[in-house]
DNA sequence: TTGAAAGCGGTACCAC
DNA sequence: GTGGTACCGCTTTCAA
């Protein structure tokens, strides 16, 4: 592929490198270039077709115009949906975006932030396996422009953009209770995650706060990786008497389609003898015979926050760091029981 | 986000950058640098943390490992499922991916493309819009790496790799048939792509290999950006009497889902009424009731497949050109009426 | 108003 | 065995 540099404008237009990149880059009248040279210059610019070659420019500049995404999963709709905002927002300020997924691995997550860096990205957006505190730590410490999405380290001061777990949750819980389920159960991934323990919390405290107990037997936690056979017996106990639940929330969107996969072995009825509600949408959740009752998550918000909070952290205004938790809303649909 | 050059190292060593990129390169031996200085210098980029800088590495080369993925949605569980394997195989041979979403439009896609080439990615994956014969052929015309995934222009010879359309959607019309369905529907939308307009001749050419009638009211082609509504009076029309349909074969998974909207509100039994099979999978398919059969499309292949084809055209080896169709298959579930 | 030259951080050729 | 140096393509300062 060649392509025409600014060398060849030069020579060809018997004008200096610099005053055609001058002009190029919009500074033409500022330098006084005169508007003869201006109009030739641009003129045999789009004649050719020019287009700057950015690995120079970047090397010049000490900038790249590309910004990291490293997020556990692209794979996954919640990701690929933030991806899509992302990339979106960017594009519009003149940037790309290099993701790379993790797989939830924390060494995987070291090295495509180091990568991401040699790389020279101007700045990340991180969906942080938060494992990885040494490396966001390391981040911060460069003062290095980045925001985190979704996850975050509570110990860390930096930029935050995630959503009211807790508050989702007790969304869920409340809507249960409410139509009049008390024994409530729920389905999570084993901590790690803060956004896991938030939500677990959530469920907790909303318990607590209606005066319902909370036994044992009501909380699962499975580990990221489990399996089908797993949840089914997860499910399993969580209606089995005596401690049969009349309601479960599902911490993810991809557990209460495996739950309710479960349920529909175990010939549960939902959501007669057990009502369900998911934390996080799934596309067909309104097709599921009852239709899936579901905390709705603000992704696109979610995205374009983000990428408004980097933006600014590069264009060098508004340093200092901060943290925004969007809030959820709830999708009421037959599977909690209403309508 | 001070970094570590290999002038740096230079100065630190008393060693040329030369000496100390051949090292680092690992052409160490090869150019009888002495074991000492090799392991001095590696120790050292070791303890200082060395990072080669990609933008003025790449520039140097005249390459940047970086491989740029054009598609219509990064948010179309579709697209990010092939984003996925893509982004992973590339990662394991050294390549980053730039990603950026056209929204299948024209216009974007060109542009797109050219801030890729801009950029220096090495090569590109495209999932054309097909609108753009132009760019493609500029890219052919220049040899440039690149390979076409989903989407192909017949009348360009290039690498691509996609789906057996026709066959898939011929998998889904004999099944239905096989069932005893003769009057079958074909919802889709308005060609423009390739593969729509070869789903749909996989649609017509089994009805007539089966000797069944083919009536225009049996296909529908809906407006890429459809609504709701539309699709409700494409189906209410195709289940009217006297054309009314037994099966409908619906050309993509979200067409699928609509169609299944449709389809509650007209309060139709599936499969009693109106069996059906989607073109491409959901992950809740298994879950709406009846359980959505549908034809499984080789995402993770196809992935793997394009990024090998273009990392072999990166390499230089096996410069010809390769069409690769790769083969669907049909997840039979009870909306077709079977089971 | 325009241009020469240095430098961004590497790579690689060719001398020493 | 090792190092000097030119160059990749662009930006920017300073001099003309």
């Amino acid at each position: 592929m060649k392509k025409i540099t600014l060398q060849d404008i030069a020579s060809h237009l018997n004008i200096s490198k610099s005053t055609i990149s001058t002009v190029l880059n919009g500074h033409g009248d500022e330098k006084r270039v005169s508007k003869e040279t201006q109009e030739k210059i641009i003129q045999f610019a789009k004649e050719s077709n020019y287009k700057a070659n950015h690995l120079a420019r970047g090397l010049s500049l000490g900038k790249s115009d590309m910004i990291g995404l490293v997020i556990p999963n692209i794979g996954d709709n919640y990701y690929a949906r933030i991806a899509r905002r992302i990339e979106r927002k960017a594009r519009l300020s003149g940037y790309n975006v290099v993701f790379s997924s993790t797989g939830e691995k924390q060494e995987r997550e070291s090295e495509l932030i180091q990568s991401m860096l040699s790389r020279g990205v101007d700045g990340l957006i991180i969906a942080s396996s938060q494992k990885n505190e040494e490396d966001i730590l390391k981040l911060k410490k460069n003062n290095f422009p980045f925001v985190l999405i979704e996850r975050c380290y509570p110990e860390l001061e930096t930029n935050f953009v995630g959503e009211d777990n807790e508050g989702g949750v007790s969304l869920a819980v409340k809507q249960l209770i409410q139509l009049g389920r008390k024994r409530i159960g729920f389905v999570s991934l084993k901590p790690g995650l803060e956004a896991m323990r938030m939500r677990l919390e959530g469920y907790q405290n909303t318990m607590e706060q209606r005066g319902l107990v909370v036994r044992d037997e009501f909380i699962h936690e499975l580990e990221y990786e489990y399996s089908e056979d797993e949840m089914y017996e997860v499910v399993k106990s969580m209606v089995q008497f005596p401690t049969s639940v009349e309601g479960i929330v599902f911490a993810t969107h991809f557990l209460a389609a495996s739950g309710i996969r479960a349920l529909k072995q175990l010939n549960i009825r939902v959501p007669m003898d057990v009502a369900l509600i998911s934390f996080g949408q799934m596309n067909a959740f309104d097709l599921i015979e009852p239709p899936v009752t579901a905390v709705v998550q603000p992704v696109d918000e979610l995205g374009d926050r983000a990428v408004e909070i980097l933006l600014e952290n590069l264009e060098g205004k508004n340093l200092n760091h901060r943290k925004i938790i969007l809030s959820n809303s709830l999708k009421i649909r037959k599977s909690c029981g209403a309508i």
